[in-house]
DNA sequence: CAAATTACCGAAAGCGCTTTCGGGAAGAGG
DNA sequence: CCTCTTCCCGAAAGCGCTTTCGGTAATTTG
């Protein structure tokens, strides 16, 4: 590979001339810069990443950290397309992506000493749980952030529109005929659980529907399990909905299970309506329908808020709110008369 | 944050007494380290890891390719299992993940350059084409590396037993009672489709069953359209299946949405028996019975092979195939009479 | 008490690259 | 022909850290 040194020495020149030679400075005539150019070409020499970022100060690198609430970090079927658009996009400008570890030479280290000491550009993040304190250091330091499915009035964030979806899904259900909705909702500690749970009281309140007591009912994290476990609450009630809304579409595979469990059939008997459309969706039966969460463009705006800041070389605090939409698919039927 | 001169100035040491304290060498008096630790600590002291590399020439970073070749990358169900247990392992060795890109400042270059560059320790790639160009560049390269699903002679390897899996899967079906066994393959250019084709025909062959004609069926590479498509294919023979062996459990699902459609019941009129165990067909109808790869295993056995290289400094060759097992679902049943 | 260890510390070189600044040569202008 | 630009190029300092090697002071040994 060789160094600068090689090229000087292989060529003639000053590791100066070399230098500028390889990147692009005015100074230097184009026979030399054909020169030095060809013989880098013959040695195959790359320049050092670390010498690079240790003289310029800036690393083309950005750290990703995930929450790891759940333990299932890069699983994650929805957080993990918004983190491979955002690959996409961060790429194409020359970034890289780190996934830290906490660990340095077995010293614990926090995620933001993480990334100092890597002396990153810029930080993604995708973490819905506000309280972590991990999330809360990094959004403090004057470090580029921009995190994904969480508001923060301190730096660029975004998210989907979640309370239009809640109340996309609501108005659906009462087109076809609901009055008697529930919502199973995420757990009000994550904000986009919060929000849907305002979005579905907002639409009710719209359509002047009561939330009868016992239709909204917080099934936590997100799991199936805990969905499942939340539907057969619903179950219970001597007054049953004739359809939930679902938080989430893991969620409500849980959901559609109980109900299944319980002799019942969606749609005909209850239509349930998921969030996320997550792509197993497609293969349950009945195929779920759901408010899409546009994980590319989410992706590709934090992206875009993130180089931004880091091209401006200073924090900005905007916010995209990313639109969502309904896909109507067979788990959702007009209410029985 | 400061650097270790300004530790020096305010400790009154040298850099280098500064430095050894740090690194814990044993020339440095139990006093006066506990005096720059101290320090250190009160200015928030954090060693750039630039610096660090560039003297030591070790990067405490693992660079990962992913196989790009159908455009899902990180969103890959099987892939990401294995990367998420992978990460596991290496953190604990406070090594760092990077996602390159394949683009250093609007240039071109291969994923080995890029690796270069950086100047990883190591590289794990997770790929199933063994005729990937970038692939076997960074195969035929000195760096420490371990791929994953794919056999190879020159370097480290991890993947599943694929023809033990696949007799697994046929056994299955045959002590079942079932003689007429299709299967709905992957492309024998992926190592993995190629094995499980292999241990089919052997399976077969030591049950004395004939390999009817069309029963083998090449559906390319694991979607659930193709798996779909595949099916049909079956489903026109005059003398079909009673039961099929899908070489993934995506294909599998497009395999017994195929089945759904053309009126014949799962697993009544057809088992079906898939490989992999992603999540989501435990949610699908019938839960898809399956041959399980352990990816956490698989991902820990890549990480080790790795990490002995990386510590040994030099290239080892060592083959790691990881058992498999039979889940039991619903998608197979009895032969009927 | 002199000599030989041992314990502790620092100067300096080096890792590979960028960038400022100054200087010589060539060309332009009068 | 002389001065002023313009064009090229290189010396040197600096980025933050590691590591070798040598030196002094303290300690041990005989």
């Amino acid at each position: 590979m060789g160094t600068i040194y090689d090229l000087a020495k292989k060529t003639g020149f000053s590791i100066t001339t070399v230098s500028k030679a390889l990147n692009n400075y005015k100074d230097v005539s184009d026979k030399t810069r054909a020169k030095i150019l060809q013989a880098a070409a013959e040695m195959d020499y790359l320049p050092n990443a670390h010498a690079q970022s240790l003289s310029t100060k800036k690393s083309w690198a950005i750290g990703v950290m995930f929450s790891e609430a759940n333990e299932v970090g890069m699983k994650h079927p929805f957080f993990n397309g918004i983190i491979e658009s955002f690959r996409h996009a961060t790429e194409e400008q020359g970034y890289d992506l780190i996934f830290a570890s906490r660990n340095l030479r077995n010293r614990d280290m926090s995620y933001l000493e993480h990334f100092k000491h890597r002396a990153v550009d810029g930080i993604v993040v995708i973490c819905s749980d506000r309280m972590d304190e991990q999330v809360q250091e990094l959004m403090r330091s004057d470090i580029p952030i921009v995190v994904v499915d969480m508001d923060s009035a301190n730096c660029s964030v975004v998210y989907s529109d979640n309370i239009e979806g809640a109340r996309l899904a609501v108005n659906y259900l009462y087109e076809l005929g609901h009055r008697k909705i529930a919502h199973i909702a995420g757990d009000e500690t994550i904000d986009a659980g919060a929000a849907r749970i305002k979005g579905y009281e907002l639409a009710m309140q719209e359509l002047n529907l009561p939330i009868r007591p016992g239709y909204l009912v917080n099934a936590g994290f997100f799991s199936v399990g805990e969905g499942k476990q939340a539907m057969e609450r619903l179950l219970e009630l001597d007054d049953q909905p004739t359809a939930v809304f679902v938080a989430g579409d893991q969620m409500a595979i849980g959901v559609i299970e109980a109900i299944h469990e319980h002799g019942l059939h969606v749609p005909n008997d209850i239509s349930v309506i998921g969030y996320d459309d997550i792509e197993m969706i497609q293969y349950i039966t009945p195929k779920l329908t759901t408010i899409r969460q546009d994980t590319d463009e989410i992706g590709e705006a934090a992206a875009e808020l993130l180089l931004e800041q880091m091209t401006a070389k200073e924090r900005l605090t905007e916010r995209r709110i990313i639109p969502v939409r309904l896909v109507e698919r067979a788990s959702c039927a007009p209410v029985k008369q």
